[in-house]
DNA sequence: ATTATTGTATTAAGCACTTAATACAATAAT
DNA sequence: ATTATTGTATTAAGTGCTTAATACAATAAT
């Protein structure tokens, strides 16, 4: 599986960030063992240094923790993690709104523009489903 | 005025942003000349090089011209103006739908963590201005 | 007890971005 | 005619990210 990683940014942030979404969504559980730092370089098709250096910031964050050689976890602080995901969809919305009214939108005119584009994609999957 | 450049990402391709931004909200004006690339990259307190360099990119998509030594200029096509701001502006909505739905929320709740959030910041407004 | 696997650290090389210093040609301003 | 300003180009140095190769200590697996 591909991980889908852009040169449009630090390969470590991307890496960090996918498995912060992991975690929030729910896809990594509280407590799981994750696959070794080796495995998941391969996986990425990245360097295990770089694997490693994604790490080193959710290790930062408390969102894993390592024991020395028998892998690393998932925390098992779900307030830490339900926190994690309030704050980081606030700052999505929040930066959203805020893009969007540099573009010279107005908040009525977002929301229309959100249901317009909501309501094309449902088209499409009509259409995709025929 | 500072320019608020982060070192998370190319400084020029910030800069890149910043004047098609000021260019789809119209704070640059069609056919309006801009300063010269040296005082720009002054104002920003970066290197005229990549002042320059941002400019690249801009004269490419054809939102702005330079004439040899009288200066640069946005471009007159309103239409690639126009066009360019829809276009943007889906790109936005759809990536911010999309992260959100990797955070594992549905369509229904986005809409309500967005309206929740318009109505704080509300009430913020009411009292600041108290 | 030995071996394999774990996280972790180090060193060297290559690459893109940025800055600094400088230069040149074209032309607007004087 | 001279000067200043314009866009543009070049070279060298510094920085951060990435890869590659390698190594070590701790411990799980055998």
């Amino acid at each position: 599986m591909p991980w889908n990683l852009s040169s449009e940014r630090p390969i470590f942030s991307q890496i960090m960030e996918r498995i912060q979404l992991d975690i929030i969504a729910g896809r990594y559980q509280p407590g799981q063992k994750l696959p070794s730092v080796r495995d998941l370089a391969a996986e990425a098709a990245v360097n295990p240094n770089t694997m490693q250096k994604a790490f080193s910031e959710l290790e930062r964050m408390g969102l894993v923790y390592s024991q020395r050689t028998s892998g690393r976890f998932i925390t098992e602080d779900t307030a830490l993690i339900q926190n994690l995901k309030a704050e980081l969809a606030h700052m999505q919305i929040r930066d959203f709104l805020n893009k969007m009214k540099d573009f010279g939108f107005q908040l009525p005119e977002i929301m229309e523009l959100i249901q317009a584009l909501i309501e094309e994609e449902e088209s499409h999957e009509r259409s995709d489903a025929m």
